[in-house]
DNA sequence: GCTTTAAGTTATAGCATATTACATTGGCGA
DNA sequence: TCGCCAATGTAATATGCTATAACTTAAAGC
């Protein structure tokens, strides 16, 4: 076990931590140019070991492109959970939703990896990638600082996270540049977010209320 | 110009209307697997002509893609044209929501080049593929069915367009079976569309009293 | 009818994935 | 401590795709 993004020392046999080596380089590589940028010959090449050995890692390219978005999504819950703990004016939600918007548009390429690719529809149910999107998901629940209501939380959750996307996918699609440009992403994301604590407390108050006529 | 879908005929030496057959060929290859399945080399055998012959018409793989993009925005277009004339008692904001989504998940291979790849982002200004997403994008603000104060109108079709582009997204990561369905996919889209007509008349009304306060 | 040019062909270079058979090394039990 | 085994890496190679170069066909215009 040695550093990480090394290359194989010269007058060595193993490279000491190739898998681990492969997901970062690979990361590197999507940031920018998505799974088309990840070429297994080109790691193989820039870590200085031979075009084979990831496959002792990786059983094919799907498989290590399907690590480096589970990978990919650990560092985003990372990033959200510092976001949400930094204290700041602004309420957990709102500083999620802007995390996100920066993660999907600095580091585009991986974010099409994440939300935008058949590799994680494809994850098995128990599988590492499964588990760390539901993972990030978790910490849009938690964001929304809302009683244990689930169905609610869960609703308003799935809607915030979808609408986050969706601004991403438009501002990468540069609807947001040229004419249409009467409102900033920034904009945009703080109008859904204000939206879902609106609809949150509305739907919480409502439940209460049912609640009580029913007993 | 022959059937557009055909294969050369034999004893022929030229295909016809070869550049339209490899759009039409490839936006069926792609309808399942998105660009990944696009091969310049399986579409040329397909249709019953030499290899090379598809450079004839096409620089190279990307700009068949941004071809068979762009067709398949104008597709989209005709769709979203054809729910919003149909009689009905929803509004049409609603039809075109439900028949984007529909569009998302049934042909979701092609949905991901249209909204998910950096084909539409490469699109120089004037292009083909550029006009074809301008286009598309009008008959969101038509579906508003609201009077013309341009700046509130882009801004709630730049919302309802990215939110059903969240929720198709998601619903293709699987977010929306198991213990996270607590809402089905429509559900969540008649939501982003009733919120939409609720902030547009509420922003129209607010213009209004704005502008006679203001006389 | 002859020429020009669009459109198609064969041949080939170059790169990437993936497999097979072989080589090296570190760790673990006897 | 020695030897063996499993993990990990290498060399060689098959296969498939993109793309280009040089050549061929045929349709269209003068």
């Amino acid at each position: 076990m040695r550093s990480q993004l090394a290359r194989k020392p010269e007058n060595t046999y193993h490279h000491g931590d190739l898998r681990d080596a492969l997901i970062k380089a690979a990361l590197r590589e999507a940031e920018q140019g998505g799974a088309e940028a990840v070429s297994i010959k080109a790691l193989a090449k820039r870590l200085g070991v031979s075009q084979p050995a990831p496959y002792r890692h990786f059983a094919d390219r799907e498989a290590l492109l399907a690590a480096v978005t589970a990978e990919a999504f650990r560092q985003l819950s990372a990033i959200l959970r510092t976001a949400m703990a930094k204290p700041s004016k602004q309420s957990k939600l709102s500083r999620l939703a802007q995390a996100t918007l920066d993660f999907g548009l600095r580091r585009n390429g991986i974010y099409r990896l994440m939300f935008a690719s058949r590799t994680v529809s494809c994850a098995a149910k128990g599988s590492e990638l499964h588990e760390a999107t539901r993972e990030t998901f978790a910490l849009v629940i938690e964001a929304l600082e809302a009683p244990a209501v689930d169905y609610l939380r869960e609703r308003q959750a799935l809607k915030i996270w979808a609408a986050l996307h969706g601004v991403v996918m438009l501002a990468e699609q540069g609807l947001f540049t040229g004419e249409a440009a009467h409102a900033t992403r920034e904009d945009l994301v703080e109008d859904f977010v204000n939206e879902t604590k609106t609809a949150l407390a509305a739907a919480i108050k409502d439940a209460r209320r049912r609640a009580k006529a029913g007993v």
